[in-house]
RNA sequence: GGCGCGUUCGUCUAGCGGCCUAGGACGCUGCCCUCUCAAGGCAGAGAUCACGGGUUCAAAUCCCGUACGCGCCA
């Protein structure tokens, strides 16, 4: 009998949701999802003071767009579903307080009555000697007595966790292999602070083991702190889970990727018209890729292909110009209902919807391949609907000797033409530049700029077709107006 | 400072002792297509596999150092 894959992503409420975590959650989600396993999302909120409810939205909602579901964890910023019930960990101060009277009862864990000011001047002292700069276990041997006279004089204690004095504690790692600590080297951690209750290391070990996670898949930054971790499920009578720690996401100059390389967080992506998949897609891709270096994966190929020892040790570097490919690609291969529908925001964002003018669908069917964002389709349609605006290089296309001429006999050439239609339109603006003896660059250029305002668009016919015989002729006219 | 981790084209990566004169993708350059811009097709430039020692008939791949970067202790 195997026991059930569950994973989980347990982020700190401290901020948005950023990619790096966006990825870590990803690697949870798959990989609990190929293995028919849960996914479980719990809120590490026991930072009171920097802990808010708005970051815990933030990172709802970054989790929801992202498509990721989890099976265990939040309703909403205050309430939680699941066998494991509270998933917010502020609500299971009580559970973590039983394990810890355990652990001191069991001789385990200890009071330390140092100040911060005495554990500063320990690490200078250990500075200055060149020695690790870690607690000396002071208190670990004090007597009852001792410690009714230190409280006595009203001295607060944290409590410390005993890890062991000697032996090696082995993460072994599904992504790094093997990686030993000499455990004479690791400190007395700190489980429970003076005032503020619990911390992390301890936390996080009571809950992973009582809500059955079997792969804890985190950043690499919590390496250092694993084999502390194990010493604490050894003394609780657990045994541990498996471990995978992710390489950190960069910035494209090498160093952790953060606030002023621009946008980190998930939502910031969403706004600059990303789709989820394309993320999903993406953040897959760094740090992971299968060996045929396959780039574009659906879902199901993800889910499937997806595989923990299989990613990268080193850091990856976030790379915009490649996520702006991906999307293009997927913006391609999104049908044109579903695109406007996920365009809607930006479209009106841009005052574009409900406006008079030629059929959306066709319009964005028309430019279509160019879109790498969703947020670019309003600046690249919005001509089809508002005052034509001439950008300076169109303008220059104008002053051509002979544009106004071209315009003014082309609106006498289509003001009766039918069918106003692509091929037919194209035949009667060629046989135009015949007649007239001009090459059809000549012809065709003032047309589109008159027509768009620019000098780069789609594809000439069919987008008089489109915007219609009334709108065409009205905007030949207009241009050519301009050219008194 | 200690401990831990990492190091293959600009970037993401393939590679797990011979198939590597190092493969793919993004980006870049050129050509083709063409009414512009894209998209698409084709071609090309781009990596002494961080460096130095070993082991081996053979190393990007195994071992040991060094350097640099990063993380944790903070």
């Amino acid at each position: 009998m195997t026991t059930k894959v569950r994973t989980r992503f347990a982020p700190s409420p401290t901020g948005f949701l950023h990619i790096g975590g966006a990825r870590t959650t990803l690697y949870n989600w798959l990989y609990a999802r190929r293995h028919k396993g849960d996914f479980i999302l719990r809120i590490e909120d026991t930072d009171e003071v920097r802990s808010t409810e708005d970051s815990v939205t933030a990172i709802l909602r970054s989790i929801e767009w992202l498509g990721l579901n989890w099976d265990e964890g939040p309703v909403d910023e205050k309430t939680d579903k699941g066998p494991h019930s509270p998933y917010y960990q502020m609500q299971r101060v009580a559970i973590y307080r039983k394990y810890l009277d355990q652990l001191i009862k069991e001789g385990k864990a200890y009071r330390c009555y140092c100040t911060k000011e005495e554990l500063d001047e320990m690490r200078r002292l250990a500075q200055l000697e060149k020695r690790p700069p870690r607690y000396d276990g002071r208190c670990r041997a004090l007597t009852d007595a001792q410690r009714a006279a230190l409280e006595a004089q009203g001295k607060k204690f944290s409590i410390r966790f005993k890890m062991p004095q000697d032996g090696v504690t082995i993460v072994d790692d599904v992504i790094r292999g093997k990686v030993h600590f000499e455990n004479n080297l690791q400190q007395d951690l700190v489980i429970w602070k003076t005032t503020d209750g619990p911390t992390y290391n301890f936390c996080c070990v009571i809950d992973d083991h009582l809500m059955e996670i079997t792969h804890v898949t985190r950043g690499d930054e919590h390496l250092s702190n694993t084999p502390s971790q194990i010493q604490i499920y050894y003394a609780l009578g657990w045994t541990p889970p498996t471990f995978a720690h992710l390489s950190m996401i960069l910035g494209p100059d090498g160093s952790k990727l953060s606030k002023r390389h621009g946008a980190t967080s998930v939502l910031e992506y969403r706004d600059q018209g990303y789709l989820p998949h394309t993320m999903r897609n993406y953040l897959a891709l760094l740090g992971w890729s299968n060996s045929e270096s396959q780039q574009l994966f659906t879902d199901a190929d993800l889910i499937s292909q997806f595989d923990l020892a299989g990613c990268q040790k080193s850091p990856a570097t976030f790379d915009t110009v490649k996520l702006q490919w991906m999307n293009g690609e997927y913006i391609r291969q999104t049908p044109i209902p579903e695109l406007i529908e996920l365009a809607k925001p930006f479209l009106e964002k841009a005052g574009l919807l409900g406006l008079p003018g030629p059929d959306l669908k066709k319009v964005v069917a028309l430019e279509h391949e160019k879109f790498k964002l969703l947020s670019e389709i309003p600046t690249l349609i919005e001509f089809f609907y508002k005052p034509v605006e001439f950008t300076p290089k169109a303008d220059k296309v104008l002053q051509a000797p002979g544009a106004k001429d071209v315009l003014l006999g082309l609106v006498e050439a289509l003001k009766d033409f039918a069918p106003f239609e692509d091929k037919a339109l194209e035949a009667r603006i060629r046989k135009f530049c015949e007649e007239r003896g001009l090459k059809p660059g000549q012809v065709f250029h003032p047309i589109r700029t008159a027509v768009s305002g620019r000098t780069e668009g789609p594809t000439l016919f069919l987008m008089l077709e489109i915007m219609g015989r009334e709108r065409v002729l009205a905007r030949l006219k207009g241009a050519a107006e301009r050219l008194k």
